[in-house]
DNA sequence: AACACGGCCAACCGCCTGAAT
DNA sequence: CATTCAGGCGGTTGGCCGTGT
């Protein structure tokens, strides 16, 4: 009546692999391949299960895992996935070749899930803490502006459909397509397709206390209109477009600048930018390199007198991060380029 | 230099599902 | 059909290591 024991639980090796069992591992599998875990260990001379073998295998030896720091392209990657697929680790690594479900998971609750929580989003469902938003803050506002003409001063990073948004946020709680707020909230998902999820806003507001705070808003504008095209928490691939309502011509760049002093307070405006659907010069080093900044901010590298007609020769190109990404800044102004590319991100 | 603390991550644990018997 | 186990998965743990005091 059923299956032998796959091994004997005594006498197991337990702990990490030393470099002689991994050796005997590759070799093995190399030989005979993989499969068949109940009787590798023995045939492999290795003193331990099966099942340590296969995770051993898995997510360290296999050859074509990728070493080494997630990308910011992977990061957004998983955030968006997630976003979908909840705590499916597998799921997701199932999108990113080479990396395994156990380094995600890894990831995301070492790095991904405090960078959410820090900028006010909740990592479960992926919503605004509602404990921490101040909703009328948002339409009083002074942060508020339809313009980009004013290009000195601080710059408001909202998208002019903020306000019109803004008042579906309360219900977009409830249409949320994040499984794991369906599950919290006892519901099921409405799309039941999970390739026809809804499409979300990340807008971020400034309450009074000038806090930051980043809102997840469900798309309630029709993509003939153009000034509101919903940017996809969904993985690309999964976007099933229809034609018939693209945008035609919707991609242009823009140039914002801000104060000295407010660059790191505006650095998580530009990341919510990014999450809006803009694609900016900013990678993952961006996001910690406050003390760079710091840096630049110095009298000594900061000799350019303040022009307010400044063209891009006027400006000192301060190279603030590890990969020689340059961020223009002039006098106690720094000028920040992003290109909108709605058009091509949103079917991509 | 010594210690405490926290971050990180490889590995384990326990549960679930489907297949084998 | 019942039982048992392999494989897969997500959650958790424990030890290593870097940093701060």
């Amino acid at each position: 009546m059923g299956r032998s024991p796959c091994c004997e639980k005594n006498g197991l090796k337990k702990g990490p692999w030393t470099a002689e069992e991994d050796q005997k591992l590759i070799d093995y599998i190399q030989k005979n391949g993989y499969g068949n875990w109940r009787t590798l260990p023995k045939n492999a001379g290795l003193q331990r299960c099966g099942k340590s073998c296969r995770l051993r295998w898995t997510n360290y030896l296999r050859p074509d895992i990728k070493r080494g720091r997630f990308s910011f392209e992977e990061e957004e990657t998983i955030i968006q996935l997630h976003s979908v697929l909840g705590n499916k680790w597998s799921a997701i690594a199932a999108r990113l070749p080479g990396r395994t479900d156990n380094e995600i998971k890894n990831y995301w609750n070492t790095h991904i899930r405090k960078r959410l929580l820090r900028m006010g989003i909740d990592p479960v469902t992926h919503n605004p803490r509602l404990d921490l938003l101040d909703i009328s803050s948002i339409l009083s506002s002074s942060f508020y502006s339809s313009s980009h003409s004013n290009m000195f001063g601080v710059q408001p990073m909202v998208n002019p459909e903020l306000l019109r948004l803004a008042a579906s946020l309360l219900s977009s709680q409830r249409n949320s397509p994040n499984p794991n707020y369906a599950q919290q909230n006892g519901q099921e998902n409405q799309f039941g397709n999970p390739h026809q999820v809804q499409e979300n806003h990340l807008v971020q507001v400034q309450n009074q206390d000038h806090q930051t705070l980043i809102q997840e808003i469900p798309s309630c504008a029709p993509l003939s209109d153009p000034s509101c095209v919903p940017f996809s928490s969904e993985p690309a691939q999964l976007i099933e477009p229809n034609v018939d309502q693209l945008p035609s011509s919707y991609s242009h760049f823009n140039t914002q600048t801000c104060q000295l002093n407010d660059w790191q307070n505006n650095l998580d405006n530009f990341i919510a930018m990014e999450n809006y659907g803009y694609q900016s010069n900013l990678t993952s080093s961006d996001y910690d390199f406050t003390s760079q900044i710091s840096n630049l901010s110095t009298p000594s590298s900061s000799p350019a007198p303040l022009n307010s007609n400044s063209n891009s020769t006027n400006y000192i190109n301060g190279s603030s991060t590890e990969d020689e990404r340059e961020i223009s800044y002039c006098g106690n102004l720094f000028k920040y380029e992003y290109q909108d590319i709605l058009d091509s991100n949103v079917f991509m």
